[in-house]
DNA sequence: GTGAAAGCGCTAACAT
DNA sequence: ATGTTAGCGCTTTCAC
């Protein structure tokens, strides 16, 4: 049997001082004697004291974990919803804004609470997690318009911190991209490059992401002697890009530049273009939109619009956590200016 | 100001009841009487009380939590540590790991707190973790051989279950496929299609999994007349494929068959071979490893050895809950048969 | 079947 | 600068 784990009290015992005394070293708190402090570190040592989280999140009311929730549409069997999962977290997206969220928690020996919420019951669950102090707040990631978590959450009080645009008339603290500046940067390089007859794939319309990047690229694109553009909506996927490209190609076969609204779908566009025999920029330029781990990958390596993700997620949980701890009482909205990452495919 | 949430003590009031009462009712131990039950449940519902989790966990010594721990080699500096996580996620082999593990979970409201373990000082943090009580135990990834913390975790006497074999002397639980087989059944469906003049791309050999497949399909290989093999190292990216593959065409330009130790090299090997003019699967039949979500999106879709990953994640947690629950007290190894998929590239 | 009471291990007033 | 003390909200014997 393993024996009881040691307790402030038995370090105090060992050290000759008091809990009290204990806890003001082991929680960093000063006006404790040099001489004493080593006395107790020492009998920490000895006895390999490990503070119980439990104990001290009990009264301290605070849990010192965030919770990181995927929320979105999807389907309510189990094995969707673990398909669900599976899709968001391969996502080179989701990839690097997890890296952020991490690079901003473990230096506070923080760590993160995977939660999915695609069903109105998983969305009560994480509600419920947060109410019952398991977690002092939450970082959502909506992959859908409309979606109710945020305004859930709001209304419980609870804090947390979007990745993108709250819902209108919720008031919660976010960070985003400038979408339609990234749209415009998109357009004003396949100009420059001189493409004349210009498409674009878009994500799910109902994402208003998506409408702002296409928003942003059809006026700079008229701006620039284009009007009407070609637009087929996609779904972020590599394959729905693709198949969204031999769409446009068979519309419009000559089309010489295509803007998609992300990098999975610009490397479909590229497959697509490669299979009808388009040499990718020759015969097609093509700009995608994250700069997510595939875009450098790309064949040819894909000039994107970079949206600075680790930065992005790494304030959100900043916006987060002066919530939590009271720092900040107003929402906050911070909005990242978008990039151009000029590589071989545009 | 947010008011105190309730208490069990306010719902006790409300109901005319005992704490201990209400208690039972929360937590369904029977002995309660039905009008009891029902005037409890009533008050909780006009309380809006929720548990404390802190409290509970303080008690029971149970926090409820699994730790999903992935572990292995990268860099020291923060950025690093950041992209390991980014990358590890983003892997498709990762992500149907995670979907089972979730699917095991979820029925039972607990979600997993996502730890990365690439250095030793995060090595550390994870132990220090679970022996605070935050976790009742550690579902650990190794990504690479030789991994210390298994070993660690064992000696701290931390309930922990691994994917992948353990390290020599370490015993805990843990679920692993066939990788011998798996390399078996790949060499049988080349020899079968009539390839010749096979090749194959390991994954790295410091990984007893890399091994395990490349001596199970050397060995399947001989039998059917080859018994040299050539053989490149990969590092399980599409980028290590590609490379791999153009260095084995370079050496044996009439190569009719590779098959990689992973389908993410699997792609890029069929990007290799694209790229030098040689059509997949008629001049070089192609076959992958894991049937990730890359395999049946890839051009051609890939054929590959499949692992039931989701099944495997999920009797890892159940491994894993049982130690944590004392119903379990020997190690156990679970090991899953490996299973051919066929599709178009072999 | 229900209640009273004793802690779980810790922090934070408040004394000294 | 250190110790004393009173809980945090819950579960769990043990009486009744």
């Amino acid at each position: 049997m393993t024996r009881q784990a040691p307790t402030l009290e038995d370090v105090a015992r060992e050290a000759g001082v008091s809990r009290a005394t204990v806890s003001r070293v082991v929680n960093g708190i000063r006006n404790v004697a040099p001489d004493i402090q080593d006395a107790v570190r020492e009998a920490i040592e000895r006895t390999g004291y490990a503070p119980n989280r439990a104990a001290r999140a009990l009264v301290t009311r605070r849990a010192e974990t965030i919770a990181l929730v995927v929320s979105g549409a999807g389907g309510e069997s189990e094995q969707e919803q673990s398909a669900f999962a599976s899709r968001m977290l391969t996502d080179p997206f989701f990839g690097r804004v997890v890296g952020g969220v991490i690079t901003f928690l473990r230096p506070r020996s923080m760590y993160p609470v995977l939660m999915f919420a695609e069903t109105a019951e998983a969305r009560r669950q994480v509600v419920s997690y947060l109410r019952q102090g398991s977690a002092d707040g939450a970082l959502v990631f909506s992959t859908h318009a409309a979606d109710p978590l945020p305004t859930l959450l709001a209304d419980a009080d609870l804090p947390c911190a979007l990745f993108a645009r709250p819902p209108a008339g919720t008031a919660v603290s976010h960070v985003d991209v400038d979408h339609r500046e990234g749209g415009r940067l998109a357009a004003d390089r396949l100009a420059a490059r001189g493409c004349r007859r210009v498409a674009t794939v878009t994500g799910p319309l109902d994402l208003p992401a998506a409408r702002d990047r296409l928003d942003g690229f059809q006026t700079a694109m008229a701006r620039h002697g284009q009007p009407v553009v070609p637009v087929r909506e996609g779904d972020f996927t590599a394959a729905g890009g693709a198949a969204a490209m031999h769409w446009l190609l068979a519309e419009h076969p000559d089309t010489d530049g295509v803007f998609a609204a992300n990098d999975l779908m610009a490397i479909g566009v590229m497959e697509a273009a490669g299979e009808t025999g388009r040499r990718v920029p020759d015969d097609v330029a093509v700009i995608g939109f994250d700069d997510s781990g595939v875009a450098a990958a790309g064949r040819p390596p894909l000039t994107t619009v970079r949206q600075p993700m680790e930065e992005m997620a790494a304030t959100m949980a900043r916006l987060l956590q002066e919530q939590i701890e009271g720092t900040r009482t107003t929402p906050a909205s911070v909005v990242f200016d978008a990039e151009l990452v000029v590589r071989a495919s545009a």
